[in-house]
DNA sequence: GTCTATATGTCGATAGAC
DNA sequence: GTCTATCGACATATAGAC
């Protein structure tokens, strides 16, 4: 999926607040006001709000995974690294929690297309993952849980640190992942 | 903190939609509706919603350590299980997400006498948990480390598993804590 | 303690001009 | 693609009667 520019702006404008607030945390009169159009023209792009924050959802996680790339044979431990690197990037660097994260905390309240692309990122993230903790020698039946393991444990630390103000604590909390 | 009958049933509403939807889906008029009364009786018993919101989470964080009981000099590991336990309970058994994971996602966006109860939470969950991991043989200075990250993987492994709508998925990530 | 009534603001969404 | 204008619903909150 490719955006216009303006579609992008939305995107960008409507993801920040909802990583900071959640679902409920973004509207299309704040959005507009913030890039400097009016609200029936976020709805030029968005025709609703679970469209929307669909989309957001789907973007986030091609994305995520994009920086990713692909699990490749050698290197586990350095893939590792690198995926915990990436939430610490986005809680630390760019001040941020998971949009996911977010979104999975409030799932069950959530329209049904922004709760199948949150679902998916969990999916495809646990995929990518398992895939790793194959390539270190976890049992196939493991390495997805394994996985999940370390998902929640990054999402749960984002939590903490940012609920306690303190970025040293995700740092702490992850440091078997590092 | 005693709240009456009434007080006590705004609490019980607003709980359980906060532990769906977070701070934005609990509101003066939905609860009122739910317990029979108008909202403005809703504003009699909580002056207004920040003042609601950090009674949900101060009174919701006093039930959780009333339900852990003292950390007793014996037995920690079966502490440790009684923690576990008391999140897998709120996922299973209730259906509910932490009152405190929910607001501590959305943190940034929250008032701040809420923000200020959220965090309340976690200090004493930690400090709880850092007594049972000192019991255990753990060094004190690592102590409340070991106990922030146990709270992160509960808390994400809430996300992940309700995400997923698997609840096995929970047992599977936290199995190392049972 | 609970009510009616209301003020004031924001929300998502749409019709129709340009 | 963006705008003005507007609708109906819902939000928090308050004044004042009972």
């Amino acid at each position: 999926m490719t955006y216009s520019e303006t579609a992008s702006r939305i995107l960008d404008s409507a993801e920040r607040m909802a990583r900071q607030g959640g679902y409920n945390s973004f509207s299309f009169r704040e959005i507009a006001t913030e890039i400097g159009i009016k609200s029936a023209s976020v709805h030029y792009h968005f025709a609703n709000k679970e469209v929307l924050g669909a989309a957001l959802a789907e973007r986030y996680t091609n994305r995520f995974l994009d920086g990713l790339g692909e699990p490749t044979a050698e290197d586990a431990d350095e893939m590792l690294r690198r995926y915990a690197a990436s939430y610490r990037q986005a809680l630390i660097e760019d001040g941020q929690m998971c949009l996911c994260g977010m979104f999975g905390a409030e799932i069950s309240d959530l329209p049904d297309p922004v709760a199948r692309q949150t679902r998916a990122f969990f999916v495809r993230n646990i995929q990518w993952l398992g895939q790793v903790f194959q390539i270190k020698g976890v049992e196939p039946e493991d390495a997805e849980t394994e996985a999940a393991r370390m998902i929640a444990a990054l999402e749960g630390a984002m939590i903490l640190s940012r609920s306690l103000q303190d970025d040293t604590l995700f740092d702490r909390i992850t440091a078997g992942y590092s």
